[in-house]
DNA sequence: AATAATTTGTTGCTTTTGCAACAGAAAAAC
DNA sequence: GTTTTTCTGTTGCAAAAGCAACAAATTATT
């Protein structure tokens, strides 16, 4: 994080006033949105977690992205192609901005205050999007699943400043998120505890190297 | 692109009034930068092409990233690990222009002109880079070589506007750009042209399908 | 508390991908 | 214009990953 923002709360206790911007509230289970026309939407995440989703021809599910607090998404970073149908589906309940990117730079009516904050931190918000997209590429060019195994406990062993930690989501999830089969993965992490690299007790992981 | 800004001449023709930026000349082959330490460092690329590369222990090759004129880069976009070097290579002669990411907002001593109009594109060009790095995402996501084939050409047939196009890099950087062996590459192109998807004359791809 | 749904863990078999090594073509350097 | 380097194209073999299918464990739901 680059600057010491406190946009969490503001954000959130912002009253309907703004007229250019939506309050919706979701269920788990339920879809956010589905990237079809370019509307240029883009959509910020005030509380639960969300995953972007693509299923292909052959019922493989990918986790294009995930989300949660304060994460922004929207049609509005993305070049649609008919190919693939990309939805954001809520993993917990949620509660989410809606607006329209052009209309941002727009002072709305009111010129209200929210409009102000939310200029003065989206600038942030895409940056964090960026660095979490470059990680995310970082996994997805390792060139095998050990590899991207590897990489991606290091990179939650780094964010918790531990060499031990909780896994945030599901295996299953997780096979999605780095685009490999599961079975394999199950297969790759037993082996990689068999070697010694990695301990797991539940949900947690340890590692045992440097 | 979402506005119609012309960015494209300002940046380049910017003269060294601006304290705060500086602008560098490479040949080809020479290293631009090497994302080291969190300097923040932001750069932008007038003329030429470059690519971010990553070389792994296996001695793999794997480019992370392809920039050309007007794309934007720099450690600012990463939380550097320090397990893997991640250098930028000039692929041609480039013009770059460097600062740091944190004094963009802080207004230079003489106000200059150029100062505003980068903090006035920036956001564009971010928001470019966003859906460049999500497009590239699309990519490593597919689960074969073939899909890989398929969804690159795919986006450089809607790119041209044309079903018809030829491949802007040599076949060797595009198997390190896909992160996978050029040989099987090479061997599922070949079944690509077999199996009459696509035509292949010289450096020209057709596609023959919809 | 009982049932349903999801997740974890495992394995045999098949397919895909990677590796190594090479020859010819094309491009770049001298 | 010749030499050197890089790129393309190919192949046999080895290794890795995917697929299918299932049982046990865990977590949700009613």
């Amino acid at each position: 994080m680059i600057a010491n923002s406190n946009i969490d709360n503001f954000l959130y206790d912002f009253e309907h006033s703004c007229q250019k911007v939506q309050k919706k509230t979701f269920i788990k289970g339920e879809t956010i949105t589905s990237y079809i026309t370019k509307r240029n939407q883009l959509c910020i995440l005030l509380s639960g977690s969300a995953d972007l989703v693509r299923y292909d021809l052959n019922g493989n599910k990918t986790i294009v992205e995930h989300f949660s607090k304060n994460n922004i998404f929207g049609e509005v970073f993305y070049t649609i192609t008919t190919n693939n149908e990309l939805l954001v589906e809520a993993k917990e309940n949620c509660d989410v901005l809606f607006f329209i990117y052009d209309d941002i730079n727009k002072k709305c009516q009111k010129n209200c205050k929210f409009h102000q904050t939310l200029t003065q931190y989206l600038p942030e918000l895409i940056l964090n999007k960026v660095i979490d997209l470059n990680m995310r590429i970082e996994l997805l060019t390792k060139r095998s699943i050990r590899d991207k195994l590897l990489s991606y406990f290091s990179i939650l062993s780094t964010r918790k400043l531990s060499t031990s930690f909780e896994l945030p989501h599901s295996l299953t999830d997780l096979a999605d998120y780095l685009s490999i089969d599961r079975s394999a993965m199950m297969r790759e992490l037993k082996l990689l505890k068999e070697d010694g690299f990695v301990t797991k007790t539940g949900n947690r992981i340890t590692l045992n190297y440097k």
